[in-house]
DNA sequence: GTGGCGTAATTGTCTATACATAACTATGCG
DNA sequence: CGCATAGTTATGTATAGACAATTACGCCAC
């Protein structure tokens, strides 16, 4: 159960507590550790690489103060139970928010097919034209009132797990945030007029306002899904949350 | 032109070198230090607070990593040109979005008045009724053209400065982020549709979907401003970036 | 059993020291 | 004067050692 690292893959590039801030932080955001998993222990890093404790301990502070993982005295250091996902970013996981107001939530495939990419989708998506794409599109009800229409284009070759997994009842959103580790994203968000099969599928009037959530995320470069997320402007609203470092 | 540091502002709360960092970047929060002021070097420091070189280095190197300071080799540390305002929090300065974009800006003051506030307001606003405050409507233009309407209100008590300053030409949000430090923020997105005022103020047809950004601000729990940021949601969209700390 | 207590493991912080690195400054040579 | 070179200063990183704080765990008395 004890987590393996490999000793020597520090890459030789920066400062050496760079270097093993990179090499804990490499096998968790792949998921090769899972969460609650116990880190070796500053004495033992220190075999491990070489390293004075200062340096190892400034390592993991900062994989710390990052979220990554968490630290408790005498207890040791920890794989943290939900890694990163900035407070703006938590929003966009619709389910957790329905079922945090209490409400019943529900999934609904609405479309789902598997093709190669032709030049529009590449573009759109940043992958390679006849790259292997699943698109998906549903529906997110709470306590039946559909709230949020989703479109979706995953890439199977940054997720080929995805090609099996049966998106009918679960959001393919939550399934790709718990399975595939992300290292960038990017969101834009406009508001438009509902045009009539949007407000068909959502049941309001047409031209009623909606804000649209585009996300997109990569790991590495490698684009992993695109994402359009439909809401009417009246039924959720987005929040934000900052604070400055110090005061 | 040397910043004076109040040796002994050390809270005596928490670890030497968190005291070290709230030290220094509570001048710098406040306004107290000029962007681009250069910060005493670790040597001066290491005698200002009696400690070892390598605590004021973790002090400074947090304020670095927070990017509150930057700090170039040989040369110093130096108070950041452009403090904060994370990567999310960018586009709600129009303004400085217009001018990046090449367009003309400018800005309208459509209403200005002084009052204290009744408990509606003060309930919206998260201050005591009666408290003096500024409210603020104005028009953003790019190029002519209007894209966004404004509506503020400013609470004195944490802002005094506002009430003698002429927004008729320069945006308040603005000048607010620039004289006003704020420590939390809080903001809502949503979408609605243009009413018949709000189209005929952004020359629109009424019920067109816009983009509302609700946004509030504050400093150690006091209310600095509260502000309502109406745009047509073809005109413009938020973009927000986010990557993992690690890769 | 069980409650209290000491012990040990682990992280948190601090110091003193050392050398590396970047970049401005001054010097010297032609 | 121009250019190369050495010097100086400040930050960047690393080490070894020390002590503090936290807390699970086991031992012992009852």
């Amino acid at each position: 159960m004890s987590p393996r690292l490999s000793p020597p893959v520090l890459d030789g590039t920066g400062a050496i507590y760079q270097q093993i801030r990179r090499a804990v932080a490499r096998p968790i955001l792949r998921g090769d550790w899972a969460p609650g998993a116990k880190i070796p222990s500053e004495h033992e890093l220190t075999e491990l690489f070489g390293a004075s404790r200062m340096t190892i301990n400034k390592a993991l502070s900062a994989l710390a103060d990052a979220g990554l993982i968490v630290r408790r005295r005498r207890l040791g250091s920890f794989v943290a139970e939900r890694p990163p996902e900035r407070a703006v970013m938590e929003i966009w996981d619709i389910g957790a928010e329905v079922a945090r107001a209490g409400e019943a939530y529900a999934f609904e495939l609405l479309e789902a097919r598997r093709f190669d990419a032709d030049p529009a989708t590449a573009r759109l998506f940043g992958v390679k034209p006849g790259t292997s794409v699943v698109e998906l599109s549903g529906r997110h009800r709470a306590d039946g009132t559909p709230i949020q229409l989703e479109r979706r284009l995953i890439n199977l070759e940054a997720a080929p797990a995805a090609a099996g997994k049966d998106f009918s009842v679960s959001p393919p959103g939550r399934w790709l945030l718990d399975h595939v580790a992300w290292s960038d994203a990017e969101h834009l968000i406009r508001a438009v007029n509902a045009g009539d099969e949007t407000a068909r599928l959502l049941e309001i009037e047409p031209r009623t306002a909606c804000l649209v959530v585009e996300r997109r995320t990569w790991s590495d470069r490698v684009p992993i899904t695109w994402a359009e997320l439909l809401s009417p402007g009246a039924a959720r609203q987005l929040v934000g949350r900052f604070s400055q470092p110090d005061a």
